[in-house]
RNA sequence: GGGGACGUAGUUCAGUUGGUUAGAACGCCGGCCUGUCACGUCGGAGGUCGCGGGUUCGAGCCCCGUCGUCCCCGCCA
């Protein structure tokens, strides 16, 4: 018994010859002395049918065929007639005559219904997972996920790029999110961690002489859950040795240009790029979605008009064919805003009467239309803060996205399909860590610096620009690189500059900086989140609906019940022992 | 750690001001049915109203606690 086809492969042309199917019972349709049922493999869908006139015993044993039954089908593939087509599946026009049929197994009624007409909870979904992912929705989620991964690699490969795999046992290192450790027995006491990602063996893979790195690799941080957040993500890592931030750019747009494509969609390239600086003025974010509009300043329209803090921005923000708002919409708007600090005048119209000319200037410059939401913000109280330009662009840019996303429906700007693809570049190379009272490292503390800010990496931490850059697609932050820095002495500066001695930096990464120390190439690369990727190439929402076996929003797996207790005798070979709560 | 939404049959949901035996659709089981394709039709089974406590003559509904799922903030170099 040999499966001859696929049940999504019989056509007309094959009409008269014999086909041996297996798959499963999609639906059965039991007419009394006929039976028909869809049978289904992962390639598509086929009727069988059982005559009561024909096989008599055949038939007879199809009565026992349930939902989800495993079966073989071995009969002769006939053409329908004209008024039994089916135009719904594109293997409607035959139908298999089943002579003989084999039940493989039989099948527990299925928790919830295969069809995608019903939406079910996500924990029945995540309990079955195993069914779950037989419905359509998950098999074509993975399907192109599958389909990405493979695209990634042969593209990468036909480019000279090796892959290579890295440790998941590896050491803690105290920088960035929480690890998760794993104890070990050998050394009890001691624990190794699992990678937050492979970033220092790729950089060493460099100095090893590789040139040219990749891996799509599993990373873990333990942090906690959103939709787009899973404890175990996986990467697109990538690292190249003499590159120039645009030899990273120029591999990378190429790269999502073709695995747009097998997804189905075309995008060009290159993709635009803006400055930290410009995202946060434009969008009040770092990863803008660009397919609302940008918003602008307007201060210098209104001097002493006591709009906003001496100083401060006033923002216009346009959302596009909006309409009027009722007053409760412009409340809620309102409110918004205030939550964040900000004055929002939402009803333009009012202080049109007092500025009439500035306000036409002001549709001027934002290119606001009659029926497209205008709203002025700005921050009449004085924010506290390293940057108190970026707090007013940040709470307009949550504004933006708010009333963005709220009146969706009518401007149908955020369609899912149109992708902008984006590059921000430049972030600035620390950040300010409030509790801690001192710099941190923006990206990672093996960032280069801009050449021309190098001196004031110690006397003037807060204006250096790190040769970092973010690839953005339709406000998601789809993937984070850097030029590295490869000289010792360098490093030895950004240490400073987060104010770690040298003892201390030793302690944390020896064994990067030793390997810097023996002809480190200049180097850089990219980390893609593939997950995140595939999510907004299938349209859809959560990375959850692109991962075969996810855990919920508290790190838990509905399936097998993870994390679990242990056996005390586990424990004990370990040297641990639980503290008493 | 904080805020919000939700939890009723296998599934998706309804359940009025707290009132008598908790309903519907789909699914499931059985009968009938030879051209269906979300087959049709007749009948039937199926409930720890998440769990615990409280208020009350009486709780799916009100109160407290707890568990779980989802979303957001913090967090995610």
């Amino acid at each position: 018994m040999r499966r001859t086809h696929s049940c999504g492969d019989l056509r007309v042309s094959g009409a008269g010859s014999r086909a041996l199917l297996m798959g499963w019972v999609h639906r059965r349709r039991d007419l009394g002395g006929v039976i028909f049922i869809h049978l289904r493999d992962r390639d598509g869908v086929t009727q069988i049918v059982f005559h009561a006139d024909g096989e008599a015993k055949v038939h007879e044993k199809a009565e026992l065929l349930r939902a989800e039954y495993v079966v073989a089908v071995e009969g002769t593939v006939r053409k329908r007639s004209p008024e039994t087509i089916n135009a719904n599946i594109p293997t409607g026009e035959v139908e298999l005559v089943a002579e003989k049929l084999w039940i493989l197994n039989e099948s527990r009624t299925p928790p919830f219904p295969m069809e995608e007409t019903v939406d079910v909870s996500e924990d029945a979904r995540l309990k079955y997972r195993y069914v779950d992912l037989r419905r359509p929705r998950m098999q074509r989620n993975i399907m192109l996920r599958s389909q990405v991964s493979f695209a990634t690699r042969e593209f990468l490969y036909s480019q000279g790029f090796l892959e290579i795999e890295t440790p998941f046992l590896t050491r803690s290192t105290p920088e960035g999110a929480r690890d998760y450790l794993v104890p070990s027995r050998n050394q009890q006491g001691c624990f190794y961690a699992l990678p937050q990602s492979p970033q220092l063996f790729k950089q060493l893979l460099m100095v090893s002489g590789f040139e040219k790195y990749f891996q799509i690799v599993r990373c873990f941080r333990d942090e906690d859950l959103r939709a787009d957040r899973q404890p175990e993500f996986t990467q697109i890592d990538i690292e190249m040795s003499f590159p120039q931030q645009v030899t990273v750019f120029e591999a990378i747009e190429p790269l999502l240009q073709r695995i747009c494509a097998v997804a189905g969609y075309q995008i060009e390239i290159p993709f635009q790029r803006l400055t930290y600086a410009e995202a946060m003025r434009r969008y009040g974010v770092d990863k803008p979605d660009l397919r609302l509009p940008p918003f602008c300043p307007v201060e210098d329209l209104f001097p002493n008009a006591g709009l906003t803090a001496e100083g401060l921005p006033l923002v216009a923000i346009r959302i596009p064919k909006t309409g009027a708002l009722t007053r409760k919409e412009r409340d809620e708007l309102k409110a918004y805003g205030a939550e964040r600090g900000l004055r929002v005048y939402d009803d333009v119209k009012r202080l049109e009467r007092d500025y009439p000319e500035q306000l036409a200037a002001v549709r001027e410059r934002t290119g606001a239309s009659e029926d497209d939401l205008l709203l002025i913000a700005g921050w009449p109280g004085a924010p506290k803060g390293q940057r108190p330009d970026e707090n007013v662009y940040m709470a307009c840019g949550q504004l933006r996205l708010f009333a963005g996303q709220k009146y969706n429906d009518r401007h149908k700007l955020l369609n899912p399909k149109d992708f902008r693809f984006l590059w921000v570049v430049d972030f600035p190379m620390f950040e300010w860590d409030e509790e801690e009272n001192r710099w941190n490292a923006a990206h990672h503390p093996f960032t280069s610096v801009h050449d021309e800010d190098l001196e004031k990496l110690t006397t003037d931490p807060a204006h250096c620009r790190a040769k970092s850059y973010d690839v953005v697609l339709n406000g998601v932050e789809l993937g984070s690189g850097s030029i590295r820095i490869h000289r010792r002495d360098v490093q030895s500066k950004v240490f400073e500059a987060l104010g770690f001695s040298e003892e201390e930096a030793r302690r944390r990464f020896g064994f990067l900086l030793e390997g810097l120390e023996y002809g480190a190439p200049p180097h850089g690369g990219i980390a893609l989140g593939l997950d995140r990727l595939v999510m907004i190439l299938a349209g859809e929402n959560s990375i959850r609906e692109v991962i075969p076996f996810p855990k919920t929003a508290r790190g838990t797996d509905l399936m097998c019940d993870a994390p679990s207790a242990v056996p005390e005798r586990q424990l004990r070979e370990l040297g641990i022992s639980l503290r008493k709560k």
